[in-house]
RNA sequence: GCGCCUGUAGCUCAGCUGGAUAGAGCAACGGACUUCUAAUCCGUAGGUCGCAGGUUCGAGUCCUGCCAGGCGUACCA
């Protein structure tokens, strides 16, 4: 509809400007925007009052001199008028919202996508934990911020690869390995002194437990390095199934596990250091390797490779983003977590120095979780490895719920997740609020069906095409409510587009929020099955219109959509 | 100290990247189930948009400076 007004008003002003009504054709951006209030129209445009420069005139005479050219006898404008400063406001005739109908049933489950992205290779690596103890809140909601983000660029025509980049070589691993050796030597009566340093959480020692039974007292019979690197590996592996397990739970799946040791093994790492070497932006100080990042906007330079001969993770980070932007990619973006911000400018520096362009690489911060208890935070020592896991949570809340309340925030604001509000299942908790619209709707069908309102073929598509077709029902729905839904409904394909846009995905969810709540009014105050057939036939064809954006939007968030609650 | 994020109703948060009288839920108060699911709806009340300047037809939104909170500022990740 919006594409509609736009064109209208193009033309117009293009014609008042061949009649010497207008001063010039270099008309200035403008906007179209759906009024708060009913009294300014359905929708309402600010181009006399940005025009007022371009045209050197008042922004009403602007308006007047438009509205003239725009007439009245246009197939979807009711009325025009201008208020205020110079709005010029479009009401539109109501049967001129039926289209957006059929357009949904035709498109179904594309309804709303589009190829804004036009095939370009978008990379999303989220999560990226270190396989080294078990997801927390704040991982979920990178995790749930990173997969959202994702299916919306899909949905709008990006080709998108999502990635988890694993953290499986240097120092952690090493103690993590450690952690693990030692407390075998415990489950094995042997006394040992446990580092601080040490991760100290249970699920180390159960995992002590399922190496001890596979393998025995091997460990004992190779050197202590030996062991310990072992341990490692094997508690790396055990620690990314279940990363991969609580994931899967989410919905979350990748399309690449993307491993820091392969990356070293192949030793792109090395090549990489070498070749900025050679191009001096590695130099030597202190026996350490530096690279040049403050010459690229860092604080200051940072090592690659430590005196001890260690290369750095940001070292394995420059060949990992180096990879991927050789592997093909147009945008290349990060989720991270708010405490790693200080990393970007590094990064962004080695993309600069390696002569590529810096707007390739996008990275999304989520802010920290607060998690909490009827209001109190519940405590998250790491060290003490005391603190409640991702899995925890999602079977304490249930995933759909979790979901969307990481979903109802922008990501850029910290978040207090309180369990027990999440577990309600009231409107503090919106997430049953939504899904209540799909349950109710699904539940309308049913009844329908049972009093043979809609017969069995109607259930299916045919009875779709038939609705559709029927003008005499479509003609029946003109209560205010019901063409407030459709002009709603008419407004979900813009709100991909933002949301994929600048990569907000609470916009479907806030979206999906005020649609329920016209839904929820319409029902209160409207039956849909009534004794008139051809009302009957045309509320359920917009109910079921309402039923597949509700889906549509909740499975592009991740979120079940019940058939009943 | 410097950098990033945040500050909007008692609480949790939106505000469509500058538009008209700043919105929603929860909590409070008052109503609506012989009806397609009351996990719902309708109504009332609730605000110096952290503070102060600036930019312009117009600022919660952009700029500057303060205030408060969070995070970061390693040869940790």
């Amino acid at each position: 509809m919006k594409k509609i007004i736009r064109q209208l008003i193009l033309d117009a002003a293009q014609k008042a400007f061949e009649n010497n009504e207008f001063n010039s054709n270099g008309f200035a951006e403008f906007t179209i925007e759906e009024p708060k209030a009913d009294a300014h129209g359905d929708l309402s445009t600010n181009f006399a009052m940005v025009n007022a420069k371009t045209q050197k005139m008042a922004p009403r005479k602007i308006a007047e001199i438009l509205i003239s050219y725009i007439g009245n006898n246009h197939p979807v404008i009711e009325k025009t008028g201008i208020a205020g400063p110079g709005f010029i406001n479009f009401f539109i005739l109501p049967a001129a919202w039926y289209p957006v109908l059929s357009d949904i049933y035709e498109k179904d489950t594309k309804y709303g996508f589009s190829d804004m992205g036009k095939g370009q290779k978008v990379q999303v690596e989220f999560v990226s934990a270190n396989p080294t103890g078990p997801l927390h809140v704040g991982h979920g909601r990178g995790a749930i911020v990173g997969d959202s983000a994702a299916s919306l660029l899909s949905a709008c025509g990006y080709d998108v690869h999502r990635e988890y980049y694993i953290n499986d070589a240097g120092k952690q691993i090493q103690t993590l390995g450690l952690s693990v050796f030692l407390r075998c030597k415990q489950i094995d009566g042997l006394t040992v002194d446990f580092p601080e340093e040490c991760y100290q959480g249970d699920y180390i020692h159960d995992i002590a437990s399922e190496l001890k039974e596979e393998k025995g007292n091997w460990i004992y019979s190779v050197s202590e390095d030996e062991a310990v690197a072992f341990c490692s590996k094997f508690a790396a592996d055990r620690m990314i199934i279940k990363i991969r397990t609580v994931l899967n739970t989410l919905g979350i799946s990748f399309d690449n596990w993307y491993s820091e040791q392969a990356l070293v093994d192949s030793g792109k790492v090395e090549s990489v250091i070498n070749k900025f070497r050679d191009q001096q932006l590695i130099y030597e100080k202190d026996d350490a390797l530096w690279f040049k990042t403050e010459d690229f906007g860092d604080e200051k330079d940072r090592v690659v490779v430590r005196n001890n001969g260690q290369a750095t993770y940001f070292a394995s980070d420059i060949a990992y983003h180096q990879d991927k932007l050789d592997r093909g990619f147009d945008r290349i973006i990060d989720v991270w977590g708010a405490d790693h911000h200080g990393y970007i400018p590094r990064i962004r520096a080695s993309i600069t120095a390696s002569g590529k362009n810096e707007k390739q690489f996008v990275v999304i911060l989520t802010q920290l979780v607060n998690l909490l208890r009827k209001g109190v935070p519940v405590s998250m020592g790491k060290r003490s490895g005391q603190f409640i896991t991702l899995q925890e949570v999602i079977d304490e809340v249930g995933k759909d719920a979790v979901r969307f309340i990481f979903l109802t925030r922008n990501y850029e604001s910290p978040l207090d997740f309180d369990l027990e509000v999440a577990k309600q299942k009231n409107n503090d908790n919106p997430v049953y609020y939504v899904q209540y619209v799909h349950a109710r709707i699904s539940s309308i069908i049913k009844k329908a069906r049972e009093e043979n309102q809609i017969d069995e073929k109607q259930i299916g598509k045919k009875q779709i095409m038939d609705i559709r077709f029927d003008e005499k029902a479509v003609a029946m729905i003109r209560e205010p409510e019901e063409i407030q839904l459709i002009k709603h409904l008419a407004r979900y394909p813009e709100t991909l587009i933002s949301g994929a846009e600048f990569m907000e995905p609470h916009r479907i969810a806030f979206y999906l929020m005020d649609l329920a709540a016209d839904f929820h009014a319409y029902y209160n105050k409207h039956r849909v099955l009534t004794e008139d057939p051809d009302l009957t036939a045309g509320r359920l064809y917009l109910i079921f219109a309402v039923q597949k954006v509700i889906r549509n939007g909740l499975t592009l968030l991740g979120v079940s959509a019940p058939d009943s609650m």
